[in-house]
DNA sequence: TGTTAGCACTCTATAATTTTGAGTGCTAAC
DNA sequence: GTTAGCACTCAAAATTATAGAGTGCTAACA
């Protein structure tokens, strides 16, 4: 009965009893253990023969000598593979927690971070949604008082940028008109990307200068739209890691928790699972194979949620390599589903 | 020569010197160190004598019998408040590590965190400055397509916050000018707090509501105004609490670390701190003394600084009793200096 | 009367040692 | 091909021994 990978149905069985149990106990499980656990009806000695060979194909590993089995990255991967090319599993579980519908988005990723958390036991995070090609909706700068403008900048998915610019003499009411139809012809419809020193340079050609004043605006516009990364990263339960002896113990656990803190390397994770494309937009990263260095002894499992027009957010579980990953997979594409909803039901 | 606290000279200068050693080892403190460490040319059974009395009075204890002795919060708090009474001192030494002039204030602090962090070795925070009357200075509603209305409003202290709106029918260019005039003419200089439900069904009113457009609009607008808790909190260097084994090794390590994540507590004590009035704005919680009880076995030493319009925010350690009050005390009021400093040039 | 040397005692921390038990691999029999 | 049986291994837990830091008390001293 050998399938793509070459296992026989026994060991096939043998793999996943190991794994099913490890997942449960975190101890190194024995071919007694399996004896009894499977339906097998075979004895621990066959149990025995069949794991040596496990363990030859790099399945499943020993700790020490005279230890039980414990799952390899390579054994996990399998199960892993296994557990997605199930048929969709049908997500009318009514969900534990619902979501409140929060109308700031702010506290809709977070709160979605923290459900996830409390769910599954792990660490979570939640990417705000970025896009990497976005257009310009709408600009329009107003005086707040005599020395004060304000730039407000609306980007397509209805992100808003802006900021105040200091203006040495007051603005004209008619400038100030002048300008905004200045900026919203040229710039308006334009990518981010494409808003560059030249562009600018034209604008206030255009504008004709003889005031310092229109320029020094037209540099902070500039300045404003180009500020990059508004990403934000909301995490939550990240002190569940103690709950797994082999994360919490070593150092590993504080650097994770660092991490958590210093959402430096998970803007990372979100950079490279956005650039990844995959159909169901899930992903599985087992040890070693994991973008962040740091959780080189976790797992780490990334869904894409959608808002429409293009813009994308990334919710994170990170958590041992001995995670439900049934469980987790299943709580994952309920909250992806969840955010595609929401939001496009929003716009 | 007993001063208010009733102790004598000599017993001072060995809690001094027991408290002065135990910050530094983490060690209880015998006899014997002391009778060396010190000036006094006293013999360890001397110094047992004292240490004796110290005892009975609560400024130090035993861990165990024979063991050496630790401060009490109480002999903490003796300590401490010696320290601030000591004169100013001078703030003239160099800077470890210049704040870097970065022009969003976001990044400022959240710097401002990590460089207070990776100076004293402890848990940081440092929250986004926050009026408890920040008043109206600008609104503006202005639309953005056919169907989206979006409206900025500036506070004092150059705050913005901003709602897109969805109206399902287009709002007239003529409506719009006229609902810009009355929101600007009524809240104009308005407190937060004094825009109520009330107000608004006047506005309305005013604003003669055939179009229940107009009236969804300034719903928002009201909304949007009182959106509380712009404030947020940047924190760094959690897990400097792992670096001191009496935090690290129970649970409360992790109870901690999830404070620093989730935030919540550590508004509690950025309010409890604002409103507490104090000359220096500096304040230090020992042990029990905390806002916050995950915090009960630390000390939290707090500083507030001001923007000048009103404006308050608040610089927070977060360390083991045994924290190093002396170089965080100097090193708050430099941070405090600075971001004051900065600020006024700024505004 | 305040200070000090000396000593018996306490108690933790560390190291050394033993015990236990889960688990293995191998062999021989079914 | 499967299984019972057995000798062997090794980590973890329990036990015991050892070392040393520190105390309180007493008695002697200046």
């Amino acid at each position: 009965m050998a399938t793509e990978h070459g296992l026989s149905d026994r060991k096939m069985k043998i793999l996943h009893a190991v794994i099913k149990n490890y997942l449960e106990t975190g101890e190194p499980v024995g071919s007694r253990t399996i004896s009894k656990y499977t339906d097998l009806h075979l004895s621990s000695a066959t149990i025995r023969n069949e794991m040596a060979d496990l363990e030859e194909l790099g399945y499943i590993m020993q700790p020490h000598t005279s230890a039980g089995r414990i799952p390899s990255d390579k054994g996990y991967r399998l199960y892993v593979d296994m557990l997605m090319e199930e048929k969709e599993q049908e997500l009318n579980e009514m969900q534990e927690q619902m979501l409140d519908k929060a109308d700031r988005m702010e506290q809709l990723l977070r709160q979605a971070a923290r459900v996830l958390a409390s769910n599954t036991n792990y660490a979570t995070m939640v990417s705000t949604p970025m896009s990497n090609s976005n257009k310009i909706k709408f600009i329009q700068l107003s005086m707040v008082d005599e020395e004060q403008v304000i730039a407000v900048i609306v980007l397509g998915g209805n992100v808003i940028k802006n900021k105040i610019i200091n203006v040495g003499e007051p603005l004209s009411n008619e400038n100030l008109l002048k300008l905004n139809m200045l900026l919203n012809t040229t710039l308006n419809g334009m990518s981010i990307e494409e808003i560059n020193l030249g562009l600018i340079a034209r604008l206030k050609e255009q504008a004709g200068i003889h005031s310092s004043v229109i320029s020094n605006v037209l540099d902070a516009v500039a300045d404003a739209i180009q500020v990059e990364e508004d990403m934000q990263i909301y995490t939550s339960g990240a002190t569940n890691i103690f709950k797994y002896p082999e994360l919490s113990d070593n150092q590993s656990a504080q650097e994770i928790i660092n991490a958590f803190e210093e959402k430096q390397q998970l803007t990372e994770l979100v950079t490279q699972t956005l650039a990844q494309e995959d159909n169901t937009g899930i992903q599985v990263y087992i040890g070693d194979e994991t973008p962040v260095q740091t959780m080189k002894d976790c797992s780490v499992v990334t869904a894409t949620y959608e808002l429409g027009d293009g813009m994308k957010g990334t919710i994170g579980i990170i958590g041992p390599k001995r995670m439900d990953y049934e469980h987790v997979l299943k709580s994952m594409k309920r909250l992806q589903n969840e955010l595609d909803h929401m939001f496009h039901k929003k716009e």
